[in-house]
DNA sequence: TTGATAGTTAAGCATGTACTTAAGTATCAC
DNA sequence: GTGATACTTAAGTACATGCTTAACTATCAA
């Protein structure tokens, strides 16, 4: 396990590139081959290349090829499991400041606080 | 802005991380000192300190120091960025997902595919 | 079979990242 | 004041990342 990444490091670590963003943007609308997916950017294809490696090396993204032409797609699955880590986080976030709002609720009616309004 | 960095560059690099998101699941749960925060971790305390810096940046973490203590809390906002922009991508996913359905059960009836049961 | 198209591989290079140790600087408790 | 506590700064190192150019391999079309 040494030189293992969690599914979440890569799926972050992908994200965190706006031009990988973006492949994953224009292919969240539908799928394109690399050329396509390289037009957009002032950038040599072998980097493209790269960018889509790091995406499907985060499961962010498949693709096949078919004749000379690559077909890549967004694959939901870890996407989703990126939205939902950071939705647990949000969660207990705000949970914490709901009991923090209870406890004031309950103090504040026994303090010499002045009234609203 | 040849040297900015995308507030959503920095959100997913800092979650990229295993330590920094364990201290962002810690800190979800409640504010805690620098210290309290290295203890899990076999990492020196400068390690720890520059992982706290790549998460203020991002904005995910502040902190405040008060005599000798810096206390750390999640500020959500820019964890919310995060799950918003995935969530948009999803949504468009499916939406795409929805109209290939749609699309399907208009050809369907119309060929000689076999019924259902 | 020849040329154009679509992608791939390899190598190299400049920066960035994730640590480390060593040596600080402010509190705070007595 | 003195020592312990809680960070903080600086410097160095190993490896990862994001590109580049050059050269190559498979289609496909005529």
């Amino acid at each position: 396990m040494l030189n293992y990444q969690a599914p979440l490091d890569l799926v972050f670590q992908a994200l965190a590139d706006p031009a990988r963003r973006a492949m994953v943007e224009r292919l969240s609308r539908s799928p394109a081959s690399v050329s396509e997916l390289a037009r957009p950017f002032d950038m040599s294809l072998p980097a493209v290349m790269q960018h889509l490696d790091v995406l499907e090396a985060s499961g962010l993204v498949r693709s096949e090829k078919v004749g000379r032409v690559r077909t890549c797609r967004v694959d939901d699955a870890n996407l989703k499991l990126a939205g939902d880590w950071i939705s647990k986080r949000r969660a207990l976030w705000e949970q914490r400041f709901d009991r923090l709002a209870d406890y004031l609720a309950e103090q504040k009616p026994k303090s010499k606080r002045r009234r609203k309004s």
